[in-house]
DNA sequence: ACCGTACTAAACATAC
DNA sequence: GGTATGTTTAGTACGG
């Protein structure tokens, strides 16, 4: 059920917005506007009351799940978890990430008057790979401080939502669910006394059954090395204990002279004291036992997103390394950052396993993709102010306008686009060239180009006369798309230079596209966007200099802003030369290469802004320069 | 209101 | 002639 409204709340948004404008005429066009409800519902409430039903309807239903777990607790079978209906959607969360994130964009977005409110905290967290917990820590803490505020409210907000849609209300919670609102939960829930051993107690026990759920394939040892962030002092930790966590000097719950417990932050001066409110407050009891319940949700949704990351690291890895001529069937161009490094490197020096991309990354490495660049960019720039956003090919259709970059959110939602028959949120431009970067050779004849698309997007499985021109007409419109000749007949490659050329986006102030960035992407998804156009940007960055960006860094520095930051980095990325003032001026302070116009100049700006912030956080060696190269790329689409 | 970009549609050209 | 591939033009929509 919940499934089933959730997809068509997310097909129906995205149709909205993004095929019934355009394709309204030839598929669509009956489809009209489910959106409709959203409406209706907006329009009886503001968005800020939407936000706090939500958020409520979010903890409450939690808080529901809670009360089962813990009342089941006795029993706790695997298929607790999934049967309980609060439990679906967590689970449904779980079980398909990727659809989720799609989801909760489109469902967050689709009223774009709540983007704002809701997107930030919610479902980006749960994507967020474990690099960015810092800054989820402090998103927990806007958002708690947020919850706490509507806490009050709660009780009222309670009996109205009820009464506002309850399937549409379950639907966001769940959706947007998030640890933040587990810690609220534990916060609400915890008062209870309860003991390590409750802990584990229920920990085995639920883990068992998470596990079984849907990330049984994880080790829970993972659990172990993911750092909760969700934890209002910003503290991590996951539920995993050993042996000797009681015995031992240092407790995985005892940390700064405080309780580490989810929701508690009690002050305790020595271990002793310590593990007596150990006993005295956190004893085995349901609360205790609904929290570790929540804790593992918590660490089940990280491992599993750390599972795929993983996953298309190795896929990322795999590809790079062989040459083969397929292309993959989609790399996720991830924060690897310099991807082009890789690929200039031998395949395999990368094993699977290997976790440093970042360092690679940091490699400025030359020119990937050597190929595409052929063509000089021709002096023109036919588009070459387009600002186009990120947002993409779509990008007017969709009013909201995500500003995701393609790689990542493609490397994310592979899955949906290729499933769900929804327009995905960028240009034909950006998708062409996404996947002619993509390929092995970074050349893709046109009817290969098609056939990417058609595996990729269940969208352009259809109405491909349409699509098809679109793509022809985009390939011969566009300078940064390169004709040439080829032994196999004539192939795409694609001139970085024009490409960026084209880019130079204006968004320069754009509150709009801020906006839309922070909205739509969330903090996660601006953070996922950053890797991704990290990865994307040092990729297709020929000339460019090698970002040492790592993606990490730059996860980090967009971790490190808070909201208010968020919405900053988000206009330094827009900003993409125009920066927003509020940039470090470091930013500027590595030399831009670039090149062309002032526009481009604002290219390279952006990255740089970014990488002020990045290089707060982390001292990179050769970072400016990478910087520079990602953002710009990435960011617009 | 103007401009630029993106998308769609369509006409036309060329090669196989 | 049909199809695939490219090129070009026109119209529309959207956003700055």
């Amino acid at each position: 059920m919940m499934v089933e409204s959730a997809s068509e709340t997310i097909r129906t948004t995205p149709s909205n917005q993004n095929g019934v404008s355009s394709l309204s005429s030839q598929s669509d066009g009956g489809g009209g506007r489910e959106g409709g409800s959203n409406g209706d519902a907006n329009g009886e409430i503001s968005p800020v009351d939407l936000l706090h039903l939500q958020q409520q309807q979010a903890l409450q239903a939690a808080r529901q799940f809670l009360l089962q777990q813990a009342s089941g607790l006795s029993s706790p079978g695997s298929n607790e978890v999934k049967q309980s209906p609060v439990q679906v959607p967590v689970s449904m969360a779980m079980m398909s990430p990727q659809m989720i994130t799609p989801q909760q964009m489109q469902q967050i977005l689709s009223p774009p008057q709540l983007q704002p409110h809701l997107s930030p905290p919610l479902s980006p967290l749960l994507t967020l790979p474990p690099p960015f917990c810092k800054q989820q820590e402090q998103l927990h803490l806007q958002l708690l401080t947020q919850q706490q505020q509507q806490q009050q409210q709660q009780q009222q907000q309670q009996q109205q939502q009820q009464q506002v849609g309850k399937q549409t209300a379950k639907e966001v919670n769940f959706i947007t669910m998030c640890p933040s609102d587990l810690q609220q939960l534990w916060k609400e829930v915890s008062g209870v006394p309860s003991t390590e051993e409750a802990l584990k107690q229920a920990e085995g026990l639920d883990l068992s059954t998470n596990s079984s759920n849907s990330t049984s394939a994880f080790p829970k040892a993972a659990s172990a090395h993911i750092p909760l962030h969700s934890l209002p002092n910003g503290q991590s930790h996951t539920p995993k204990r050993d042996s000797h966590e009681e015995q031992s000097s240092s407790h995985p719950l005892y940390g700064h002279g405080e309780c580490k417990w989810p929701g508690c932050e009690a002050l305790c001066e020595d271990m002793g004291q310590f593990i007596k409110h150990l006993n005295n407050e956190h004893a085995l009891d349901d609360r205790s036992t609904a929290q570790c319940r929540v804790q593992m949700q918590v660490v089940q949704q990280l491992e599993i997103q750390l599972a795929k990351e993983s996953e298309r690291l190795q896929a990322m890895m795999t590809h790079l390394h062989m040459r083969p001529s397929e292309p993959k069937p989609f790399s996720q161009p991830l924060n690897l950052a310099s991807s082009g490094s890789l690929l200039k490197r031998d395949p395999d020096a990368y094993p699977e396993g290997l976790p440093h991309p970042p360092t690679s990354a940091a490699t400025p490495v030359t020119p990937l993709r050597q190929g595409p660049s052929v063509i000089s960019s021709s002096s023109l720039h036919t588009h070459s102010h387009s600002h186009t956003h990120p947002v993409g090919p779509i990008r007017r259709r969709n009013s909201d306008k995500y500003c995701t970059p393609i790689a990542s959110e493609l490397a994310q939602n592979c899955e949906f686009y290729k499933n769900a028959d929804v327009r995905p949120p960028f240009t034909y431009a950006s998708l062409i060239r996404h996947a002619i970067l993509e390929s092995p050779d970074r050349q893709l004849t046109l009817n290969e180009i098609y056939n990417w698309f058609t595996r990729k997007f269940a969208y352009f499985r259809r109405n491909t006369a349409t699509w098809k021109n679109a793509v022809r007409h985009n390939l011969s419109l566009h300078k940064c798309f390169v004709r040439v000749e080829n032994v196999k007949g004539a192939v795409w490659t694609v001139d970085e230079v024009e490409y960026q050329k084209r880019r130079p986006p204006k968004m320069t102030g754009s509150p709009t596209l801020v906006k839309n960035m922070i909205s739509g992407l969330g903090f996660g998804s601006l953070n996922a966007s950053y890797q991704a156009a990290l990865a994307e940007s040092s990729l297709s960055l020929l000339n460019s200099p090698p970002l040492v960006t790592t993606p990490s860094a730059a996860s980090l520095s967009m971790l490190h802003v808070g909201h208010d930051d968020v919405s900053s980095t988000v206009e330094q990325v827009n900003s993409n030369g125009s920066c927003s003032p509020t940039l470090s001026p470091q930013q500027y302070s590595h030399p831009v290469h670039v090149k062309e116009e002032p526009t481009e100049i604002e290219e390279d700006s952006r990255p740089v802004s970014l990488l002020a912030g990045i290089t707060h956080s982390l001292p990179l060696p050769s970072d400016e320069r990478d910087l520079e190269e990602d953002l710009p790329t990435e960011e617009l689409e």
